[in-house]
Formats: structure tokens, C-alpha cells, sequence
DNA sequence: TTTATATATTGTAATATTGCGATATAAAAA
DNA sequence: TTTTTATATCGCAATATTACAATATATAAA
């Protein structure tokens, strides 16, 4: 075997886990703190910030668009990269679920 | 190559990564799940809770012990897991800071 | 149209992850 | 001590990810 056992889990946690998967390189997580870091939408000039060839990046920048973490807008030749609102607030709303269902309940 | 570059980020990045990388299976959302919906601290019994053999299960307990998600209590032959609220802060401010740098800055 | 610029896709090699049977370990019960 | 119970580790096969050179695509500039 070798291959994630999804289809026995719910939509849910496969969802969440394919949110995460997108956040677990870090080259991805140095994407986010770029776009984070730059005040106006950047566009392909991350390949100029981090020490990757530019189909890595270009990869790295596909699956945080799959899972919409970011959104790109066609700019003539260029791209520009922004992080999407929405699904940082759905994460956020995630371990605000666990940190509330936390409260009194933690074994010592 | 094929093996990820983690020389060429920071150790907040890879940290990040890393966390992110233990909540990349659906299994282990599962199972962050289950240590939620049980009141009292709960042990091996996730094997009988989720579809996949004990040597796997162990395994995905043991990913996201390392990185301090869940903690482990010996108690007599078994093992009492529960979740460990200080990484559930830590990811949480994660994106707290995320979502306060977005304010009034993303394009459309 | 031709050339330059920016990004995506393809193909492939190296490495990592997943899942589980078999087995090891270690404490409790008999 | 022997047996049972709970968990971990090993070894392997199947699959997935990562990185990049080469190439394709597509818009802008000349």
C-alpha cells in the first residue's frame, strides 16, 4: 500500500487535512510570509526571494491556489499572488472550535 | 532530488511546516477529532475507532506527538493521549498574526 | 511578425509517506 | 514465571512529494 486511506474518512477531515497539506512545505509557509511581507500584491518575483528554480515555485504556488489559501489575478504577462481571506478565516475557525471544546477538559 | 530543501528556510518556517505536516492526514484529523469528542482522556481505543491497523495507528499518533500535539500518559500497559493546548495557541496566533496583517491589504 | 518576458506543464530522478504483517517490548494479571 | 494486554518498531511494497531541466504557452514590446 502506500496510497491515504480518504475515502474513509469524512469530507470534513479530509478537507482540513488537505488545507494543512498545502501549509506543510516550507517553501509554501516562506510564500505566505512573503506575500505577507510585501504591501502591494506581488507577482512572480518570488522566484527572485526564495532559492528555488521558478517551475518549483510556480508548483508551490499551485497547490496553495488548489486549496484557495491564495488567489491570482492575470496582470498582462505577470500574475499577481494575494492570500485569500476566506480560507485563513476557516482554519481560524477550526482551532477556535478545538481551543473552545479544550477549556476544562485536559488531562495532566 | 526530490528530498525538500529545509536549509534554505527559517527555523520558524520549517517549524511552521512541520506542525502543519502532522495535520496533513485525514487520520490524524481524525484522530485530533476523537481526543475531542471524548470526555475523559482517552487510550488506544482509537483503534477501534478508526478503519486502519494498530502498527498505523501508533504511527500517526507518534507524528503528532513529535511535533506536541497530543501528549501521551503511561497508565498501567496503555497509553493515555490527549491534546496539548500550548500547540493549538501556538498554530492559532500563527494566524492571528496572518489575519491582522491582512486587514485593508489584499488586492482584489 | 519577431522577440522578449512571465508563467505553466512535462518528464524524470531522488526522497518521503502510508499502511500493514510480523515481531519486539513492557507492564499487569494469573 | 507464564500469559495476557497494550503499544511500539521493523521491514517492505505501493504511492506521493519534491526539485528541476527542458519545453510549452501566452501576452507585451519592438
Amino acid at each position: 500500500m502506500g496510497a491515504s486511506k480518504s475515502d474513509s474518512f469524512s469530507n470534513e477531515q479530509n478537507g482540513m487535512a488537505t488545507i494543512f497539506k498545502a501549509l506543510s512545505h516550507p517553501a509554501r509557509i516562506a510564500i505566505v510570509d512573503y506575500l505577507l511581507k510585501v504591501d502591494t500584491c506581488i507577482c512572480g518575483d518570488i522566484v527572485n526571494e526564495l532559492p528555488l528554480a521558478q517551475p518549483t515555485i510556480s508548483q508551490h504556488l499551485a497547490a496553495l491556489k488548489n486549496v484557495s489559501i491564495i488567489k491570482g489575478t492575470i496582470e498582462g504577462t505577470a500574475i499577481c499572488y494575494c492570500i485569500n481571506p476566506e480560507v485563513i478565516g476557516k482554519i481560524e475557525s477550526y482551532f477556535g472550535v478545538i481551543r473552545h471544546r479544550l477549556v476544562n477538559k485536559c488531562c495532566e
